[in-house]
DNA sequence: ACCCTATTGCTCGTATACAATCAATTCAAG
DNA sequence: CTTGAATTGATTGTATACGAGCAATAGGGT
């Protein structure tokens, strides 16, 4: 129970509260995501091996901006994919700062296996809303975070 | 510019992920947040002040689970507030496995000029939506996390 | 050729997060 | 009263995240 004496009047709900509600929002999916994908993937590591198949190999800061890993971020998820034999790291021999990011043959077939299992996830957290209610949430934090502005 | 040679042809689009989205999401109202507060609180901790100053004190797992923090996450929140002098520590006398946060003076103090800023940058990440865009969001992210089912 | 700036990737420091484990304490059941 | 289960809080290990600052390299302008 809660200590429910002595409130401030504030009438102030922290519940309505965007950011804590995406928070409650992003810890559900991501016990979900991780149940669901039993091969150990994060969230971050799917999402980094899923971009790397869909457009091939790329440097590693594009491939971390592509996937909305910052810089410092995207190291130590590509080290980690790199130690489980996911994907390789070499010298772009053109650009010497680059270096070229690319899946591994094992890489390549884990994606293709856990493609399926990352779509039921997503359907798995959106379970409790109907197919315009997913479209619209979709949409809405689409609108969000659209840069336009 | 993204490699665009050699993909893999899946039809699988990483941006209708839900938890990516959410991601993004989260990532982008962080940012108006931290800004907005100029305290340098992290939603976190300005969760755990404001639900302090709502509820009263009470004991640290206690205000953790109100936050939705596990124990091991609320720890450190605490334990930087109590170093900023915004909150105090307390053995509970009746339970001695209880420690009992509350606020300061300061504490308190520094929530009631914050909370507006918070709604602020609530605001700030909503702008592009409207009212009845707003109430949908919200209602749509409450229906995912309700642990009715 | 040379300089200045931008880009790339790294490391460090800080702050969440969560699982697993442990110690201290409480409380109910026998 | 004692034993055993449950709760509370701390710590450890792993994985994001982001800002700041650094070294190496590239590339444009002179």
């Amino acid at each position: 129970m809660m200590n429910s004496s002595e409130q401030p009047e504030h009438h102030y709900d922290l519940d309505t509260q965007i950011g804590f509600r995406l928070r409650l929002a992003m810890q559900r999916h991501a016990e979900i995501f991780f149940n669901v994908m039993e091969t150990g993937l994060t969230q971050a590591q799917y999402a980094t091996l899923a971009r790397l198949y869909l457009v091939g190999s790329c440097s590693q800061n594009q491939l971390g901006r592509s996937v909305a890993l910052d810089s410092a971020s995207i190291v130590g998820v590509v080290n980690r994919l790199k130690a489980s034999g996911l994907l390789t790291r070499t010298r772009d021999e053109v650009d010497r700062r680059r270096m070229i990011i690319s899946l591994t043959d094992e890489g390549r077939a884990l994606v293709e296996r856990v493609i399926p299992l990352a779509k039921q996830a997503n359907e798995a957290t959106l379970a409790k809303l109907d197919t315009a209610e997913r479209m619209m949430l979709v949409h809405l934090l689409n609108k969000l975070t659209a840069d336009d502005s």
